[in-house]
DNA sequence: ACCTGAACACCGTTCAAGT
DNA sequence: ACCTGAACACCGTTCAAGT
């Protein structure tokens, strides 16, 4: 076992990702360093590289933690009954996952643009927690229609739209037209898409 | 005038340009650094400086080029009359935008997730070519409605969603489901959301 | 056995010194 | 006047040397 003033490895790595993600939060992406974690922390640099296997595994596991708080977020703003009214719950989930990306910009982004070193494979867990967000949009839209793939393939277009829209806010590469917040101009796509959906 | 080789500074502007954009494409963003650049093109590091004015700048130039060449595919691509079939407009113009995105990765790339040191404002030239690209879609969409806001809207939220849709897609963030491709998933956003929009 | 941190090969940017 | 490139302050990663 590693120690390090009696700390066992694992704890370490929890202490290492609260400040990684303090630095983040504080400075985007840019920001972070395994040397400048080091210097915050107090570990050595090769006792990061101990922990961790490199630098892109540390935020590999830092958009572990950030999906697992995004995915709360959507299912606690999930309506009880949502096949009652998909449209309010697609809505519903459009802005709590804006909502998100509003408060928690740098690893929100960090989530959807660090480009892991080859074949960019998101891995085997976060495509679980992906899959467990879609299943959210997809009990929704079950009651609009029986055709399993239409659903999926509507959960999958919405979903990219809303990320869409986020990301483009964020970036400053759209300029809101007419006043529209990022809330309205979802609710607009997922509104018109669902009333060309349903025929 | 600075003179390398009997050069003009913007003769050198533009085979640095060259030389940077043969980078991105091979290697990425990542790929590109100001000593790397300087050892392709055999300028000096400061010559580098005194032609642009930091790195940042130099990537803003190679943006402002890509999105003239993307501009002129979205244009080589749009219809002659596209208010006959604003769904056959708006469609085309996704396919060659999904088409660009494919063929220009890295540069596509660039462009979209290049953050500006601060601000993060987009200069003035690329909001001009932005408002360009959505008066291609503006033009179609007005043969569904005299709505002007209703228009904007519209062509910003497609426009958003077919980015999410070719961004998720490069990143692997989007298992396309039931084997649909980018350009179907988007011809389909496209054809529900301006049914929806008819009424 | 476990941990350290100097060493290596990079980075963007500047500015004293040369021509 | 114009250009150079060493110097500065960083980077991720490794591994010989220490405990």
């Amino acid at each position: 076992m590693a120690r390090k003033r009696g700390r066992s490895r694992d704890e370490i790595r929890l202490m290492v990702l609260d400040a990684a993600e303090a630095i983040v939060a504080a400075e985007g992406q840019a920001g972070l360093s395994v040397r400048r974690i080091a210097a915050v922390t107090g570990c050595t640099v090769g006792m990061l590289y101990l922990v961790f296997r490199n630098l892109d595994d540390l935020i590999q596991q830092i958009n572990s933690r950030t999906l697992d708080a995004l995915l709360e977020r959507l299912q606690a703003n999930y309506p009880e009954n949502p096949q009652d009214d998909p449209e309010k719950a697609m809505k519903a989930l459009a802005c709590a996952f804006i909502a998100y990306a509003n408060a928690e910009t740098p690893r929100w982004s960090m989530f959807f643009e660090h480009i892991t070193a080859k074949g960019d494979v998101l891995p085997e867990w976060s495509q679980h927690k992906m899959t467990c967000m879609f299943r959210l949009m997809e009990t929704a839209l079950r009651a609009l229609t029986g055709d399993e793939i239409k659903i999926a393939r509507a959960s999958h277009a919405l979903w990219a739209g809303v990320y869409g829209i986020c990301t483009l806010r964020i970036r400053q590469r759209l300029n809101l037209p007419s006043m529209q917040s990022p809330e309205e101009m979802a609710g607009m796509l997922i509104e018109n898409f669902l009333r060309g959906l349903r025929g």
